[in-house]
RNA sequence: GCCCUUGUAGCUCAGCUGGUAGAGCAAUUGAUUUGUAAUCAAUAGGUCCGCGGUUCGAAUCCGUGCGGGGGCACCA
């Protein structure tokens, strides 16, 4: 006589053992039709979970999140069984729940081809029609193993091995169809619809490990609802619009060519956007008490051996050999530089915190596989800076950057932002004790900062823990840019050292870090926020002159020369075109400001303003333009 | 690096089962002089990514290298 305690707090008493379904079903009708799955105080179970004792409830329809997961597990599930029915002898792995969707990694020889994608597309509806039921059973672990070992599920085999002795082996069928599986499921393979979509296929390495052979990845949607379902795939042709690869050719920001994978050919407009960034961060930052210097790009191997990067870093590193026979590397950072300007002349604790900048470019092999776009390049310039303090400045020093990065941001655009705090990898350098006084200082100024975080274990750097900050972008994206870094290895390990209070030699501690990161990954990212379409003072080409007619192009020219004067940028459009075509081809080239030239402007010494995406015309003054928007360009 | 996929004019793309290439836009020239998202016409433009093979004949088929794209792994 189980007693079920629902989400409101209110009792029911139930006189004999009971389903989820049966309780649904006593509640409401409609609730009986939406439910999907239900927990058990906690738990998820299927909806035909027998009830006998006291135990709160809760169940769940696709407007909830653990509904819409259960639809999507299912959908992996129907695609397995789709996949097998027309591939025989395919052999099914896992299939998890992902962020919008599901995936499911078989193992098959030959590679399925996007017409299959469509044909088990078919089948999966095929499925779906035809209702099977879903039924759960326990299994005892040995009789699994050998079963799906005869079916030639070597790989399922391995995964009911792998399970931890204490828990069930449970086997879910879908008709005759079935699979190792935790569950719950819905209990028949009509209930999950058919709002759903096989986006694509992809290579994935069994257990995740690049030492294992590669499976085939079968990724899909599936939602509640045509709407939800269609909303989704409209997203993602919005996201493919704000593409910085494409947006980059079409506004001919950079290019990118063969001889040199991996590496950005900045064009003019590109490039200055490009300095307007530098030179705003330049300006933050001497704002805020950091020194910019420029150091080597080419290094003796000897200083990377000494500095660890050798021998943790090697394989990343670009060398180049003198004619003399001698090793140098191509810097991938620019902290070793930046201890060697540190290590001229004696320091004293009275010159610290002594924070050094400089944009400086470096290189990384990157595996030719990672590469994409601006996001990730070989080649590419940090707004790096690295700030030799005593231990006791790490947490005010670390609170300076963060206040420093999140202004920044905000200006830029980017409102929201997290941190993410990694501790100590396996791979790295220096004790535990100075591991562990490093890890403590950054969380003090992580916790400090009142900004939400997450703590990823093991992700640091090799020579100490690290912060970083995730933006997220309009279309709600994240993107990890800045980093904050402690370092109580490296200093040592260069021989950096000052004279304390005491007149007793000491060795700093150094904190890395970037605003940006990358110049050109946060260029990228720029561009995919605003979908090319920059605020006034960043961007690259801010006014067009454009004239009525030709007659007017001595005055557009003019115009045109006075804002340049005033340090904004500009070009008179005198080509022999019409109105309206140039209009449509600087609107396309995303130009913010398009100023239109005629009689009436020339007798009022005016101009008239289009501004990007907007049919209002505004005309003013050119001596008021020139004051108004001279003093919303920041930087120029 | 691994799996799949892809590479044709400056750009976007067409070119079926092998018979040495085509469109739109851009460019150039000419006409048009226009008040807020494409005026009209003519002209020019190609090592069909590189190399090798099959074939009488390859943009097309096969092999290989390089690059791009989607993932996986990597991202100190």
């Amino acid at each position: 006589m189980p007693t079920i305690t629902l989400p409101d707090g209110k009792n029911i008493r139930f006189l004999d053992k009971i389903t989820g379904l049966q309780i649904a079903e006593k509640i409401s009708n409609s609730l009986a039709k939406q439910a999907i799955v239900i927990s058990v105080d906690g738990v998820l179970k299927d909806l035909d979970y027998v009830i006998d004792k006291d135990c709160s409830i809760k169940i769940f329809t696709s407007k909830n999140e653990e509904g819409l997961q259960t639809i999507r597990h299912d959908t992996a599930h129907i695609l397995a069984m789709a996949v097998q029915e027309l591939f025989p002898g395919t052999q099914v792995t896992i299939g998890p729940v992902i962020e919008n969707g599901f995936y499911y990694d078989f193992a098959r020889k030959e590679p399925f081809t996007k017409e299959d994608l469509i044909k088990i597309e078919n089948k999966m509806r095929e499925i779906v029609d035809r209702n099977e039921i879903t039924k759960r059973e326990i299994w005892d672990r040995n009789k699994a193993v050998n079963h799906f070992k005869k079916k030639g599920e070597i790989y399922k085999a391995e995964l009911i091995r792998a399970i931890p002795e204490d828990e069930e082996v449970s086997i879910y069928y879908h008709g005759q169809w079935h699979d190792l599986c935790r569950g719950p499921h819905l209990l028949s393979t009509g209930k999950i619809g058919k709002y759903f979509k096989l986006m694509k296929v992809s290579g994935a390495y069994w257990r995740g490990d690049s030492k294992n052979e590669m499976l085939q990845r079968i990724y899909g949607t599936s939602w509640a609802t045509q709407k939800d379902l269609d909303e989704y795939l409209k997203r993602i042709e919005e996201s493919e619009k704000r593409d910085h690869r494409k947006l980059g050719k079409e506004m001919d920001l950079f290019h990118f060519r063969e001889e040199s994978p991996g590496t950005v050919f900045w064009h003019e407009k590109g490039w200055t956007l490009f300095q307007k960034l530098i030179n705003y961060m330049r300006n933050k930052q001497n704002n805020a008490g950091y020194k910019e210097v420029n150091t080597p790009e080419i290094l003796d191997r000897e200083l990377w051996e000494k500095s660890g990067h050798w021998e943790k870093f090697g394989e990343h590193m670009y060398t180049s050999t003198t004619p003399d026979e001698k090793v140098f590397a191509i810097k991938p950072m620019n902290c070793p530089g930046h201890i060697q300007v540190f290590n001229q002349g004696l320091k004293s604790y009275r010159d610290l915190p002594l924070r050094i900048s400089e944009f400086g470019k470096v290189h990384r092999y990157e595996p030719s596989g990672s590469l994409h776009g601006l996001l990730r390049v070989r080649g590419f310039t940090q707004d790096d800076a690295h700030i030799f303090c005593t231990e006791d400045q790490i947490t005010s020093e670390c609170l300076i950057v963060t206040n420093l990065i999140l202004d920044i941001y905000k200006e830029l655009g980017f409102e929201n932002v997290i941190l993410k705090y990694s501790d100590r990898p396996d791979l790295r350098v220096g004790s535990d004790s100075i591991w562990e006084k490093a890890e403590l200082a950054l969380l003090d100024a992580v916790k400090a900062s009142k900004l939400e975080y997450t703590v990823n274990k093991g992700q640091g750097a090799f020579y100490g823990p690290k912060i970083e900050f995730v933006l997220r972008d309009a279309i709600g994206r994240d993107w990890q840019c800045g980093t904050l870094q402690v370092d109580l290895n490296l200093p040592s390990r260069l021989e950096a050292s000052y004279v304390d209070k005491d007149g007793i030699k000491k060795v700093p501690v150094m904190l890395h870090r970037a605003l940006f990161g990358s110049l050109e990954r946060f260029i990228g990212i720029l561009i995919e926020h605003y979908a090319g379409k920059f605020p006034f003072w960043i961007s690259p080409l801010q006014t067009v002159v454009i004239p009525v007619t030709e007659d007017f192009n001595d005055y557009a020219s003019e115009v045109s020369k006075k804002i340049r004067h005033v340090g904004i940028s500009s070009i008179a459009d005198t080509k022999k075109h019409n109105l309206n075509y140039k209009i449509r081809d600087h609107s396309q080239a995303k130009i913010p400001l398009l100023l239109i030239c005629g009689k009436k402007e020339v007798d009022s010494n005016s101009v008239t303003i289009r501004r990007l995406d907007s049919n209002d015309h505004q005309n003013m003054n050119l001596d008021v333009f020139l004051q108004t928007f001279s003093a919303l360009n920041k930087v120029s």
